[in-house]
DNA sequence: ACGCGTTACTAACGCGAGTTAGTGATCAGC
DNA sequence: GCTGATCACTAACTCGCGTTAGTAACGCGT
């Protein structure tokens, strides 16, 4: 006996089998509301599909229905962020989790900028909506997809698109980070911002360090602002840098990696946490509370951010309307490397 | 004159408006071989493509190819591993080089055991292969998948399927981390795993561990064991455990998160590193260089390992025969936790 | 004028589903 | 006994593209 060679089973398949016809299977195989079909027939379709072991073709689905149930993550991050981001992980499950929740699956595209393109996912409708993470303002593709009206969703900056934006309330955030040191009474508080300032959430939490200065009466001074970069050795660097000009009794580290490199720098120097210098630090990754000392630090939803992001593509994705602007609250988890300003040493280096 | 609904541009659009048939148009497309196409018609097929701003529906191609292009990543860690896991996203990364250099995307699918099914990834089509990141051995649609003969790669333990895996060479980088605390003079030596031993990571691990002690005579004593288990808490809980049995002169923690940790529980504990206690890590996340001390590890290569995956199986879907089992290999990295055996003192709590 | 090979295409089928329009059978109502 | 409305389906078209088998036109040698 000749040995069939074994094809997929098809919807004709079933029905055959069945005894029906192929719509027939297809009603009952997408529980199809408001067919007629009595209990005894559904059960026969069901049997026949199980027996066989028939499994819906997607792409076959995908194009009769015009859907591909895929939503596509684009990252634009540098291998530098992407290897210094901690709460990555936590964003993507958050995400996929929505994902799920909709009937959706995810497509990775790690897309450093200038090393491919992505708008193909979308003109191919290889996905049926983006969730583009870290956009830069010069990236023309994104430009010309919002344009012509492809479901979109921002993860970080605004970029004046008109296209929703989830992110975290970094400048809130900042702010309440610098205001509870300034209620410890420093008055002389460093800032080292988490990445250039070219990137929209570094200018926004800079721009909350500069609110609670404000609100205090504290004049700016720009010579306790040092940029940071990602990584735990620029925030080394960016330390050494703030300490040659003169010594803040406190620093807001706008990235807890960055911090634990300004930490390093500051135990170089001598310099005790927090008996000669208090340290705020912003995301709250997994290994800040085991720091020496435990990081004082400013709590991003991580999870939350990337199933919101998440559930807003789903939205747009069904024609609702959805806000254009959405915004995570932080949350300020305080620890031991901050503490009460220390009675006036000589400053100065 | 009333606006047409811009419907998209079909191959058979582009085929009328450059004034060949569709199959022309499909041979331009994809560049097809061995097709005698003279130059002037490709021009047209291709300016006609470019005006009417044609895109190939990626649905229908899979269809009529038979194949998706699509490589599935599926994640079987529970949230805290995924936290935990400093390195999932640079392994991540090097999987969708390694996709995109074959032409492929990647579909990702977080799935925490016990809390969904990613059969149909495969059964549907939807995907050409699988990647099974920390496959537990009582994963029986693992098994069917394996035996209906699909591609899949393993990624972590080897589970006796047959399946080509990869994984990092845990066994002997735990043997040479523990190999060079003996050469400092350590010979009690504690171990603290990476996670429960019913992951083969942490019995590789321990393994390793065994092995260099065996190697230089040193009796295994299972009160230095202590398990750990992927959070830094872990590591903090294990040690305190550890100390309140004995004092080692060595540690060696097959995890730098868990190794945070227990480096806190040191300092409680009053021991100074590495004067009382040289640690050594496991995996060299990008943070332990910034460690207090900066922390002697063992570096995984977490691109490449992402990378060979996403290689292997392209390999495996291509019908090429692959290498059964791939390790590769970690490297040492000696920073400031470990240093030379300290003048005997007075041992035990 | 004829045969024979290239060259440059095209007609038409198939991939595996979703979906619309329709059809025959049954049944209630009068 | 006839009408009209349900019920339970099905035939046939559609989605957009890959691909095989085939053909018309042309050149070239004799």
């Amino acid at each position: 006996m000749v040995q069939q060679p074994r094809r997929r089973p098809t919807s004709a398949d079933v029905a055959a089998r069945a005894g029906v016809s192929r719509t027939t299977v297809s009603f009952v195989i997408n529980r199809r509301a408001g067919s007629q079909i009595p209990a005894e027939t559904w059960q026969r379709v069901e049997t026949a599909a199980r027996e066989l072991g028939y499994h819906p073709h997607g792409a076959a689905r995908q194009l009769a229905a015009g859907r591909s149930l895929t939503l596509g993550l684009v990252l634009r991050q540098s291998a530098d962020q992407v290897v210094a981001d901690a709460l990555l992980a936590e964003t993507l499950f958050g995400l996929a989790a929505a994902a799920r929740a909709g009937g959706y699956r995810v497509l990775l595209e790690p897309l450093a900028p200038g090393d491919g393109t992505y708008a193909e996912l979308l003109r191919s409708q290889r996905t049926d909506g983006l969730i583009v993470s870290g956009p830069r303002a010069d990236d023309d593709e994104l430009v010309d997809l919002v344009r012509d009206g492809f479901p979109i969703v921002l993860q970080g900056s605004r970029l004046g698109l008109d296209a929703p934006s989830v992110d975290v309330d970094n400048r809130a955030g900042a702010h309440g980070a610098v205001a509870f040191l300034i209620g410890l009474g420093h008055r002389r508080i460093g800032c080292i911002t988490n990445a250039p300032l070219a990137y929209t959430a570094a200018t926004e939490r800079l721009a909350g360090y500069r609110d609670a200065l404000d609100e205090a009466g504290i004049a700016f001074d720009a010579q306790l602002v040092v940029e940071g970069s990602f990584v735990a050795a620029s925030g080394h660097a960016a330390m050494v840098t703030l300490l040659g000009r003169t010594w803040p009794t406190a620093v807001f580290v706008a990235s807890d990696v960055v911090a634990i490199g300004a930490m390093r720098a500051l135990r170089e120097a001598g310099l005790r946490i927090p008996r000669d210098v208090s340290v705020v630090g912003f995301d709250d990754i997994a290994l800040a509370e085991h720091f020496d000392p435990p990081l004082t630090t400013v709590r991003i939803p991580a999870h939350s951010l990337g199933e919101t992001a998440g559930q807003l593509l789903v939205e747009r994705i069904a024609g609702r309307p959805v806000a254009a602007r959405t915004l995570l609250p932080t949350q300020l988890v305080i620890r031991d490397s901050t503490g009460a300003v220390a009675p006036r040493r000589s400053g100065g280096p």
